[in-house]
DNA sequence: CAAAAACCGTCACAGTTGTTACACCCGGCA
DNA sequence: TGCCGGGTGTAACAACTGTGACGGTTTTTG
């Protein structure tokens, strides 16, 4: 097994190789490959197991019992798959995992995932980053769903990012039809609204350029006090 | 230190009390006493403790920068504060937290909660547990505030409510203006669905009982499906 | 380089929700 | 008993958002 990938990886960070090494061989852990098309877990399923994706990618698809499909996460290489799930009371897929492509993954039962932790203090504080940093995202993307208005999660979203970017003009990260669906709004919607608080000078729009131009009158709409 | 009180709370739960007494003991844990309106955690501080509550309760608030709070949540003991955000980068109190009343909590500093759930296996166990359910509680309100319509947000929340207490006629946990709160809608809003529901026949609605008449079509409705 | 795909801006209209207001009921409490 | 306060049911109207559709632009890709 390739251990100097896994190294790279946010949840081996840190370790030595050696000790990594030691840990695996402990817990017998072993690769496993999903060819394209192949499920790596099924919705509802109970989550008894860690997989962590080496190299390929996932689809995670909500399927319903209608057998439509509602949602879908696509997630990359190298990262885990529903970490924040693994434990608690009643944990189950929240989708159906599937193999993109050629996917490489290391699967580690739920005991061994705790075994591993207790065996290596620094796994430890990588794997309980990695949920809260998890958690924040949620609880973050919680917060904006509960705004009332679109202008509202507008105004909170781009003071985010001007805060994040250090500077009043912001780079949007994502196509605007993705940020209408990020939102949980249609995109004629949030176009609309975009349109509407350039005329009153709230901001400058220019293809993914957005400029804060009002600032204290953005800051009172995240605030929710208008 | 009364540790027996600590023995029943979730986090402690399944240990014993000689092994709890020598993980504190060697990590130098005290008990601290904060007055009513004594301030536990500044809102936006860098979460670099877990605070454990023993007795009494706390009032979660959200302050805007104009000085208006936002929203509120009760904490009662024994209970966590924050505890899915002491790990992560870039983790703050999401909220300011003040004692309502007398309360005792002890405080075990970030490094020695890592040190502490090394220790003992059952105790990371439920340390992660508790993250997990916490999580899932989360992504489950994320869920519903996702959906679009109010009846969904409804269907959702009364198969969910009929699956949990095992009855097609179930009993609303909350006032409907809690419960109208906890959608994020308007009171009238919630109740004209609640009417418009009963009047087309999906469920009927006396006080607080709530019977599902209609499972399928309130199915498909939660499935979006319509 | 050209065709396909994705993205963008905009519109009219319909549907859902929030607002505000009023009447009612019920339990606690002086 | 009579005055609250909280919770409830309902209504009219305004505001906001979604839908569906169209044409134009940019980006991707063979």
């Amino acid at each position: 097994m390739n251990l100097s990938i896994l190294l790279k990886t946010p949840l081996f960070h840190g370790l030595e190789e050696s000790e990594l090494e030691r840990i695996f061989t402990e817990l017998k852990v072993t690769e496993t490959t999903f060819r394209k098309g192949e499920v790596l877990a099924l919705q509802d399923e109970p989550v008894n197991r860690l997989i962590l994706l080496l190299t390929g990618s996932v689809k995670g698809e909500m399927t319903d019992p209608s057998g439509k499909v509602a949602k879908v996460e696509d997630i990359e290489a190298p990262s885990p798959l529903a970490i924040l799930f693994l434990f608690g009371h009643d944990n189950r897929f929240p989708v159906q995992a599937t193999a993109r492509e050629q996917t490489a993954a290391i699967v580690i039962p739920k005991p061994s995932v705790l075994r591993m932790l207790s065996m290596n203090e620094t796994l430890l504080k990588n794997y309980l980053d990695i949920s809260a940093d998890f958690a924040t995202r949620l609880s973050r993307k919680l917060n904006l769903m509960s705004l009332r208005t679109i202008r509202q999660k507008l105004a909170v979203h781009l003071l985010g990012l001007s805060k994040q970017q250090g500077s009043p003009t912001v780079t949007l990260d994502k196509p605007k039809s993705a940020l209408a669906e990020y939102f949980g709004v249609a995109r004629p919607s949030l176009e609309r609204e975009i349109t509407r608080m350039q005329e009153e000078g709230l901001i400058r729009a220019q293809q993914k350029q957005v400029t804060i131009l009002d600032r204290p009158a953005l800051t009172l709409l995240a605030d929710g006090t208008l």
